[in-house]
DNA sequence: GCCGTTTTCGGCCCGACTGTTTTCAGTCG
């Protein structure tokens, strides 16, 4: 039942977990929704699967009483519980609770008072003057929620990554070279690579935190100060971004870092870890806890190892995995592989030139894979079927290898070019030219570039179609999601996987910021069927192929290590590789 | 609602900042 995978299992929990906090009721039944979620999130196995052979507890936080409610939700598409507690409030109500200054009382609050059921309403009332009648709510309040809101339906509280982080740099640099601070490091989701950041936290150090903090508040890309206090100094930035800075001492630098981190299920498991030891994490340190309950020595805090080291744990988890999902009992143990970096990549094998739609040449996509210090770049326009975009026909394809060849011959040691392709999967499973054509690239890349209004069946059988064509080498941008604008294809990925370890097909982390397809759920799943990954940035000028850091990250969320990276492996491991999924199956 | 090197019942992670309800509730991460 594929159209119920994992995440929208999660989302139907924490769905109910916000519907059960605004009604008021214990915090921990409601939290314990939100962990149940998180941990399904992250499940490497299908929780029908799992339904179907009464395992359902084995996944952590979920219960007799959850996995109940996840029978109810596999077969009939909801249970008692969270219809219950729709009738209570409506979703709308969920929504409000989003908005930066809005909390779950608040939201309950304008909805009893005031009939505020959406964001929607909620500027309504802002704007009539209902908001500042209420018992609590001043005009300052009532402004600060009215800026949250805009910037709600502005990006609807998320932005990219890639547009993130570069801010987030460039200020920590700033802060540095004003001398203001020791050091400046994006903590948060910046650091832990999320594909989508709600606002930027950088923690610093400094011995003057007075200088530190305003030094944040006369920063060039500031536009308001929302807050300043001893540690911690809120502003907004001229494009809207949510920027917080913490400041501490330098001994304390790896605490606050590790703290402000995350993820916060990540630390929460690390504190109850650091309670059953007696011991107490927080921003500033590990500390013993004396026989009175009182804060006693400090036994660690200036580096992230020290952290971890007070608390058990040999090996620092990489931010990019501190989600709770198994990195802490790893650590422990010693068994955290080694992910891929960056420094691992020799080759893309996902850009596209001025023959089809993009706006460079091959001769700028082989200088810039240079100076990537790549060994090779392959080249992979569109093909014919995706007219367009002005896919290449078989004249034009002769035209682009006689090209490649003369480059490839030139003598000036730059990367070696692949002759490659990305084909369109089309009805049936059929994609473009004939196998003689095929059979002339170095790589194929199959994608689907539609479906959305097919069922998950079609969708799934279209791409398994493909899959059985021999020269079909690579899946591209699998799930075909756009972040903030497309929801992923409806298909039944594990299906998609099995069919790949079956056929050697190499699945694609599409690294474009607004794609990051697979994601790192999905990869870690891969990764399970035993796949091999290529990490491909799906580049349409030369300066996007170095978005291969977003797709390095993606990799690390998802515990890629180089050893299954197609684009880690030197050029005749690639042939190699690239061989076996065509062996047997080309006559 | 979950869970057990303190427990099958009674716990369940921590601190800063803001605004307003002057002693604290709400929000955030």
């Amino acid at each position: 039942m594929p159209e119920f995978e994992n995440a929208a299992i999660a989302r139907q929990l924490e769905l109910t977990a916000d519907l059960l906090e605004v009604g008021g009721v214990d915090k921990y039944r409601f939290l314990s929704y939100r962990k149940a979620a998180n941990a399904i999130r992250a499940w490497p196995e299908q929780l029908s699967s799992l339904a179907e052979e009464g395992r359902l507890t084995e996944v952590p936080g979920v219960g007799a009483k959850l996995s109940a409610s996840i029978e109810e939700l596999l077969h009939h598409g909801s249970f008692p519980e969270l219809e219950q507690a729709k009738t209570a409030f409506p979703p709308g109500v969920v929504e409000v609770m989003q908005i930066p200054g809005v909390g779950p009382k608040r939201a309950r609050q304008f909805f009893d008072s005031l009939g505020v059921d959406s964001p929607h309403a909620l500027g309504e009332a802002i704007e009539s003057g209902r908001l500042v009648s209420l018992g609590g709510m001043g005009a300052k309040t009532v402004e600060n929620i009215r800026r949250g809101l805009e910037s709600y339906l502005r990006h609807q509280g998320r932005m990219l990554l890639a547009d993130a982080l570069p801010l987030a740099e460039r200020i920590a640099g700033e802060l540095v070279d004003a001398g203001a601070v020791e050091q400046a490091v994006p903590a948060g989701s910046l650091r832990r690579m999320q594909e989508t950041i709600g606002d930027v936290d950088i923690v610093a150090s400094s011995e003057d935190r007075g200088a530190a903090m305003g030094a944040v508040r006369a920063l060039s890309e500031v536009d308001r100060v929302i807050g300043s206090g001893e540690t911690k100094t809120s502003v907004l930035t001229i494009g809207g971004i949510q920027v917080d800075v913490r400041v501490v001492g330098s001994g304390q630098f790896g605490a606050a870092l590790q703290y402000f981190t995350g993820s916060k299920e990540h630390n929460v498991h690390l504190r109850e870890r650091a309670k059953k030891r007696g011991l107490k994490v927080n921003e500033y340190g590990v500390f013993r806890v004396a026989d009175d309950g009182s804060e006693g020595d400090r036994i660690a805090g200036a580096t992230e190892e020290e952290v971890y080291r007070a608390l058990g744990i040999e090996q620092v988890p990489p931010p990019e995995i501190r989600h709770d999902t198994g990195e802490i009992e790893a650590a422990e143990e010693g068994t955290l592989p080694r992910l891929l970096e960056r420094a691992d990549i020799r080759g893309d094998f996902h850009a596209h030139t001025t023959s089809t739609d993009a706006h460079s040449s091959l001769v700028e996509n082989r200088a810039m894979a240079a100076e990537l210090g790549y060994e090779y770049i392959g080249v992979s326009d569109h093909a014919y079927d995706l007219r367009m975009v002005g896919g290449l026909s078989v004249e034009e394809l002769e035209e682009q290898w006689a090209e490649v060849d003369a480059l490839n011959a030139d003598g000036s040691g730059a990367p070696y070019i692949l002759k490659g392709i990305e084909l369109n999967i089309g009805p049936g499973g059929r994609v473009d030219y004939e196998p003689e054509v095929l059979g002339r690239f170095d790589y194929c890349i199959a994608s689907l570039h539609s479906g959305w209004n097919e069922s998950a069946d079609e969708v799934t059988a279209r791409l398994l179609s493909a899959m059985d064509n021999p020269y079909v080498d690579i899946i591209g941008h699998p799930t075909g999601r756009i972040l903030g604008r497309r929801d992923p294809l409806p298909l039944d990925i594990d299906r998609v996987f099995a069919k790949a370890a079956e056929t050697g097909t190499i699945m694609e982390l599409n690294a474009y910021p607004d794609r990051l397809d697979l994601n790192d759920v999905h990869l870690r799943r891969a990764l399970g069927h035993g796949l091999k990954i290529a990490i491909g940035t799906d580049a349409h000028r030369a300066e996007h192929m170095r978005y291969m850091r977003y797709g390095v990250a993606t990799a690390r969320r998802g515990w890629v290590v180089a050893d299954a990276c197609l684009n880690a492996q030197p050029l005749d491991t690639v042939r190699t590789w690239l061989r076996s999924s065509r062996q047997g199956r080309v006559r």
